[in-house]
DNA sequence: GCCGTAATAT
DNA sequence: CATATTACGG
């Protein structure tokens, strides 16, 4: 009882013993997964229940309300999609979901996250998928579930509940209070629950909708009224976005300034780094579209200052907006990344052939802006199946050698390539497909990245401290 | 009235 | 610290 306890959990490889025992239910409609899933969990220690249809799984998980930890759904159900899945589920427990679906759209995926779920996995799932499942049986409350269900639970006006230092709170998360507890408004004297206006919590997928708004709003267009509209969150106030968007444009501010002033730094004293970018840039045109490159070059010759105002969408010159649009590249502080792109051939006399990349490697390169304030160019590339990384940082910009140099000369060493395989290590920009599975979807990345700041499941062994609140939750 | 911005409050 | 609120000018 008194304070806690350690679990420790081994994953070494082998069978990983859960720190409690952690019970799925799982629900396919197709028996071959669900026999394979089933294996892969039994595997893991995981006790498991199984439904093919959405309607047996409620009747699972209302007769086992208790026992339930956590419900893994294949998003297409035979009598159910996955949102009434979601909803309906939310309605009669807490049980978190996380969903699992071989889409891997942008909208299947937020979707699915905004509608309740826990997390959302694109199959087919991997071993890791499974063993680090365990997690979202109680991460839900804390983080999607707690604002999703505020967000959604009131319309009008009801500020109930709970959110603040989530420390103190114990068991009485009530799951069922979902019905109208409008003018119960208690004053009550103890000492919870009064905060007249709770505070809304930009969630990473809360702001993965902002940017996706703005993505499609355009930066002309992206006003808060527009913005709320395409939203479209229950309970998100105008001035919600407004402070958001407040931030927002600062950071990208912050993100410009950076860049200007380190240009001019470095513009007294190589006239000759410009004319080897642009000329590097023209190689680089024959592979890439460098949309930066605008804004990079007007900040050094300030006249021409006739940029932007071009809607001409997925090509915006804002980082943040092409990550919004290829969400690919947002991570928990999606502003570390100045400028990333795809490549993709352009149509650009091609002034040298580059290098011997074939043509259909992929890959971007840019410059972030480290911590430090100092720029850094870094480049990854993408191999022909889009599943193998290689990512490289490139020296950090000092007063004498910019990292722009770094960034500029993009093609390094390509040929050796396959020398610096897997996956070296993670810098700052580390929103990418990281552990040894496929890289594909983005959410997952970016969620991966978020809760594994908490849950540190990379390590070998990993210790969780609970205490007696722990198993409140379960 | 809406918007953007800055200052200020929580 | 992140978000909310307020005030003011466009």
């Amino acid at each position: 009882m008194s304070g806690k306890k350690a679990i420790s959990v081994e994953s070494g490889g082998n069978a990983l013993l859960l720190p409690i025992s952690v019970s799925v239910l799982l629900v396919d409609g197709d028996s071959t997964c669900l026999a394979i899933l089933s294996k892969m969990l039994h595997w893991f220690g995981y006790k498991v229940n199984t439904a093919k249809r959405a309607t047996d799984a409620l009747c699972i998980a209302r007769e086992r309300e208790g026992e339930l930890n956590l419900m893994l759904a294949e998003a297409h159900l035979p009598d159910m999609d996955k949102y009434e899945l979601l909803e309906t589920v939310g309605e009669i427990s807490k049980l978190p979901i996380v969903i699992m679906s071989a889409d891997d759209n942008e909208n299947d995926m937020l979707g699915g996250l905004f509608k309740g779920a826990a997390f959302y996995l694109v199959k087919p799932l991997s071993m890791n998928d499974i063993k680090n499942l365990w997690q979202f049986a109680f991460i839900k409350k804390t983080d999607t579930m707690v604002t999703a269900e505020r967000l959604s639970g009131f319309s009008s006006e009801g500020t109930d509940d709970q959110m603040l230092p989530n420390k103190g709170k114990r068991s009485d998360q009530d799951a069922k209070r979902k019905e109208e507890m409008d003018k119960n408004e208690q004053e009550d004297n103890d000492d919870y629950s009064v905060q007249k206006k709770p505070k809304l919590i930009w969630t990473h997928e809360l702001h993965n909708r902002f940017l996706q708004a703005i993505g499609v709003l355009g930066i002309d267009g992206a006003h808060p009224k527009k913005i709320l509209q395409y939203m479209n969150v229950p309970g998100l106030k105008k001035e919600n976005i407004s402070s958001h968007l407040q931030k927002y444009r600062l950071s990208l501010k912050r993100e410009r300034d950076t860049v200007e002033t380190t240009l001019n730094q470095d513009y007294n004293e190589s006239h000759v780094l410009l004319c080897n970018l642009s000329s590097t840039v023209n190689v680089l045109g024959s592979l890439f579209q460098f949309p930066e490159m605008q804004s990079m070059t007007t900040s050094c010759q300030p006249e021409s200052r006739s940029q932007e105002q071009k809607n001409e969408n997925s090509c915006m010159s804002m980082h943040s907006l092409g990550s919004a649009h290829a969400l690919n590249h947002v991570g928990p502080s999606c502003n570390d990344i100045l400028d990333c792109r795809h490549g993709q051939l352009a149509p650009t006399r091609n002034q040298e052939p580059a290098r011997q990349l074939a043509p259909t490697c992929s890959g971007y390169a840019g410059i972030r802006i480290n911590n430090n304030g100092k720029l850094a160019g870094f480049h990854q590339m993408l191999d022909f199946n889009g599943e193998e990384f290689v990512e490289e940082n490139m020296a950090s910009s000092n007063n004498v050698d910019s990292g722009l140099e770094g960034a500029v000369q993009w093609p390094p060493s390509l040929t050796r390539q396959e020398e610096e395989k897997g996956q070296q290590q993670q810098h700052l920009f580390v929103p990418k497909p990281s552990t040894e599975d496929h890289g594909e979807h983005d959410i997952n990345c970016a969620e991966r990245v978020g809760i594994d700041e908490f849950f540190d499941t990379t390590k070998v062994s990993t210790q969780l401290f609970i205490d007696e609140n722990f198993h409140d939750l379960w």
